[in-house]
RNA sequence: GGAAAUAUUGAGCAAUUGGUUGGCUCACCAGACUGUAAAUCUGGCCUCUUAGGAGCUUGUAGGUUCGAAUCCUUCUAUUUCCA
């Protein structure tokens, strides 16, 4: 992997670079759509290539080792071809399934056992197999496997369970060093920051991180139900201390003001599921504020989904046939919000990269966070 | 013309056969959603409300009873059957 600083904000920590990975390059800031199991929900591989146009894409190491497996995906020959995706992928490695599943699992030193939310059976997970299994995948960015801590979460458990993360990301990196790859191509190995919203924890996390000289850092922890500010102190905290060299990933961030606000302090790169879920429940984001378009009042509002015409949904069809389509359960509705949502994400963190490349970024930031903060 | 059955909220049903229904599903109206157990979940949905409550309710008008959606009678409407 080799990252590319190509310019920072004057009057913020915001940058503009670039990622080349063996599947292409990533123009920074970006956002991720996520694809839990090989496919970004409702979008045909056209729509996701020629419409929204993403560089990366994400996928989930404990969605996908469950179905459809790592036998099936070696026999595919990984994950790209499985899901005919040529371009970059990210795989999370199950870190965020400790804190979303914890009713279906225990975590102990050696690792997680998960009780499957399929079929019941149980799986334990360890750094050592998650290794495996990501080789097995085969993404071009796979992540260490940590524990994401919920939110509150007490000083005590935050501090034991960064500890554990720590030693994890350890015996991560030996394993990984002795697993080789599966596949004709590169996979690079992000480790991930924790500590919970503690300044000191994420401070002496961020220091522990940098220490192992990956080619790229990531964020984790945070997104779980803590206030905005809470989130960007933490982030601060964290991008003064890693490397300016390298890549730095928020994950599962966020909001679109969530995402300009981190882009400020520092961040490369995003995902998140809102675009593509709460597009599918019929939310809409858009530059001027979100859109609720199961709301009665769009029921004769004939105008175009998005003047802006992003993606080619926006003047295709009208917010009234929009929400026609969600009252009367139509697939397409959703389908239309998803690809709405994701060209909107897309051209957000572009549009940033420009402003940081033009140099007036924080001013263009601020303007659009006042804009977007809105109910339409 | 005769006989029978039925009538509960916008719709469809339920209510331990006389024991406190404003119960369920759908529809509708809102809200939520942040490294996806999510085409999901939550709330509202007779009226008023100062949000704690208050009031009215089982087609209609009476009756029996301590007590009626439930039993009896009147009328109305709908459905089925027979002529």
């Amino acid at each position: 992997m080799q990252f590319k600083l190509e310019s920072t904000d004057v009057a913020s920590q915001a940058r503009a670079g670039t990622i080349t990975l063996d599947h292409g390059t990533i123009e920074t800031p970006i956002f991720m759509p996520v694809g839990t199991v090989a496919t970004v929900k409702g979008v045909h591989q056209r729509e996701l290539k020629e419409d929204i146009n993403p560089d990366v894409i994400l996928g989930n190491t404990y969605h996908l080792y469950l179905r459809p497996g790592v036998p099936i995906l070696e026999k595919a020959g990984g994950i790209h071809k499985f899901m005919n995706w040529d371009r970059n992928i990210l795989t999370d490695s199950g870190g965020y399934q400790v804190y979303s599943l914890s009713s279906n699992r225990k975590i102990k030193e050696e690792g997680v056992k998960f009780k499957s939310h399929i079929d019941g059976s149980y799986h334990v997970f360890t750094p050592e197999n998650v290794m495996e299994i990501q080789r097995s995948i085969g993404a071009d960015i796979i992540m260490a496997f940590d524990e994401c801590t919920p939110y509150p979460c007490d000083y005590k458990y935050a501090k034991r369970s960064m500890h554990m993360t720590h030693r994890w990301l350890n015996r991560c990196i030996n394993h990984l060093e002795k697993t080789p790859l599966k596949y004709d191509y590169n996979q690079t190995f992000f480790p991930i920051v924790q500590g919970s919203t503690y300044k000191d924890l994420r401070k002496q996390s961020a220091e522990y991180i940098a220490s192992v000289g990956a080619e790229g850092n990531a964020i984790g922890g945070l997104s779980v139900g803590e206030p905005a500010e809470e989130m960007y102190e933490m982030t601060e905290v964290v991008t003064a201390i890693l490397p300016k060299d390298k890549p730095r990933y928020l994950m599962g961030v966020g909001t679109p003001i969530n995402i300009l606000e981190n882009i400020a302090l520092g961040i490369d790169m995003f995902d998140c599921v809102m675009p593509t879920r709460n597009g599918r429940n019929g939310m809409l984001f858009t530059a001027h504020g979100t859109i609720n378009i199961k709301n009665k009042k769009w029921e004769d509002d004939f105008s175009e989904i998005d003047e802006m015409n992003i993606t080619w949904v926006d003047t295709a069809y009208s917010k009234a046939y929009l929400r026609h389509l969600f009252t009367v359960n139509e697939m397409l509705g959703r389908q239309i919000a998803t690809i709405h949502n994701l060209g909107f994400y897309l051209w957000l963190v572009r549009e940033a990269r420009k402003h940081i490349l033009a140099g007036d970024f924080s001013t263009w930031k601020n303007m659009m966070v006042k804009q977007m903060d809105k109910r339409l």
